[in-house]
DNA sequence: CAACTGTTTTTTATTTATAAAATTCACTCA
DNA sequence: TGAGTGAATTTTATAAATAAAAAACAGTTG
């Protein structure tokens, strides 16, 4: 069997989408280059399209004139429903879950094959998966040999701390160092309000918090960019929300007492005290090290 | 067509060459397990390298004692100089010589099937590649379009070096805080040692200069470890090597001088003067990054 | 000549097939 | 019982095939 043509029905409804309304019967259609760059496929994918409608009696071509013939009814339109998400997709959606639930733990070992199957797609797509997910640090593979879970140990816990340490320290120093009129004092005032309004309703919106932290570094990145660092930070993010999975029933202290910490390190950027600032800002590392320690490790 | 059955023949040669070193006519081999652990291949291997020994009549099995009937011979071993090497080695080393030729520039696109035939492997093995080493963050691609070289400019480079500056400063402040009985200040001291020595015969041995180079990262490395620092020294020695190829006229000079900032920022650190290191290192780095500023960018 | 179209060529995404190699299973014998 | 064997099963590596989609090419027209 061959590839579905996804991208080809997905434009048609785009297109007939676009179409009701923008258009009216007996309108003259785009040139085939400005829709293919407005919705950004290639031309010859519009020129099926275009075709398709014709044969649908929707649009007629007359001397490279695309004349809208008649308005787009229900059944014109492809059903999309059951068209599947991308393998990449479903790979990874797959795989965190059996992260997640605790299927694959540290150690294990696991085949391409098996993983294919459970996620319905080829080895293929989950080899290229895998293969870009080893960047996390998390697995490793020899040739001709299995994939294995590395063991998620206390040493990998102080190594990826260490980094993270270093780089949010480095970011809290150079936002200090921003004008005093730089715009990015007003986000930070307006996320520091944020997280005061959530600390008051922290019993019942506890799932906020990962909201306001991805904000809260996005923040700092913003005024500073750097990708190596900002990559980093995926790693983090992964790292944590895959673990704190593993134990959910503390959540809510656990952010409680983030939040609270949060609010210490900006109210002390806000007035400008650098040292007081560092110093939160080390604390709140070190609480959070600990806990991914406690929940973690086996 | 099917794969090679390379891993085989390998092991049949190894089998034999092991054979005529270690054993003599009459000798029981070992189990097959043993041996397979002993060569990192699988037991099914094994067994047909040695069932392959039998129709050679150099081993004669019975009762699963595998006796030595005669010694090898040179017509016995298999012809493996024709063994490519792995596709992967073949893309990596094919890509990275257009890369270094100048054939593959800043801005440039390029397809996976060109590459593929280029390197006489397969689209297979050169996405995989594609994908790992989209890591080092000089390449991208969009779903269902080609790859790009991405652009090479200035803030790359500043990006690159804010990090380093970070892991490298780390480094240096944990070396020095090393116990005084510690035997990495002895491999501390050697590395001292070869670089002064290198730097008296530096007009002619200046190629050598990168092996200690890396000699010294490493050294700092070991006493502390860090994987996600370590991998991100890997894209580091990469960017370089990869830049430098482009203006090697400047060669000998660039490492003469790095070598002289070395022999200075080794002899501070054994010195324990931790101030003179620090601002020695700072030298070092900045003197790098110009450089790589000045031959790299467009 | 610049934007457009019709046509042709490449390239990507995806599936299938197959031998090599690894792994598992059931059994044996010291 | 535990290391070892033979046979069966699974998995990996690789090639090949094909339709979808992108990109390149060659004209055409305002």
């Amino acid at each position: 069997m061959s590839r579905k043509n996804v991208v080809f029905q997905k434009l048609v409804n785009t297109l007939l989408e676009h179409v009701k309304n923008h258009c009216k019967t007996g309108d003259y259609l785009p040139s085939d280059v400005s829709l293919a760059t407005q919705f950004n496929v290639s031309r010859t994918t519009v020129r099926k399209a275009i075709e398709h409608l014709e044969s649908l009696d929707l649009v007629r071509k007359m001397d490279a004139q695309k004349t809208l013939l008649a308005m787009p009814e229900a059944h014109h339109f492809f059903d999309v429903s059951q068209h599947s998400k991308p393998k990449e997709k479903l790979v990874e959606e797959h795989f965190i879950s059996l992260i997640q639930s605790g299927k694959l733990k540290p150690g294990d070992k696991f085949s391409e094959l098996e993983l294919a199957r459970q996620s319905d797609t080829s080895t293929v797509a989950v080899r290229e998966f895998l293969i870009r997910f080893s960047r996390f640090g998390l697995i490793e593979k020899n040739p001709r040999s299995q994939w294995k879970m590395k063991n998620f140990d206390e040493a990998f816990v102080d190594q990826l701390y260490e980094v993270r340490h270093l780089f949010e320290m480095h970011s809290l120093s150079n936002f200090l160092q921003l004008p005093e009129d730089s715009d990015y004092w007003q986000e930070l005032n307006a996320l520091f309000i944020e997280h005061k309004q959530l600390s008051l309703k922290m019993d019942t919106d506890y799932e906020d918090f990962p909201r306001l932290d991805h904000k809260f570094h996005g923040l700092l990145q913003k005024a500073h960019p750097n990708q190596f660092i900002n990559e980093f930070y995926d790693i983090i993010s992964f790292v944590f929300h895959y673990h704190y999975q593993w134990d959910r029933s503390t959540e809510r202290e656990r952010n409680a007492l983030a939040v609270q910490e949060h609010i210490n390190i900006i109210g002390k950027m806000l007035m400008k005290d650098y040292h007081g600032a560092t110093l939160a800002l080390e604390k709140h590392l070190n609480t959070a090290k600990q806990s991914l320690k406690k929940t973690a490790i086996l």
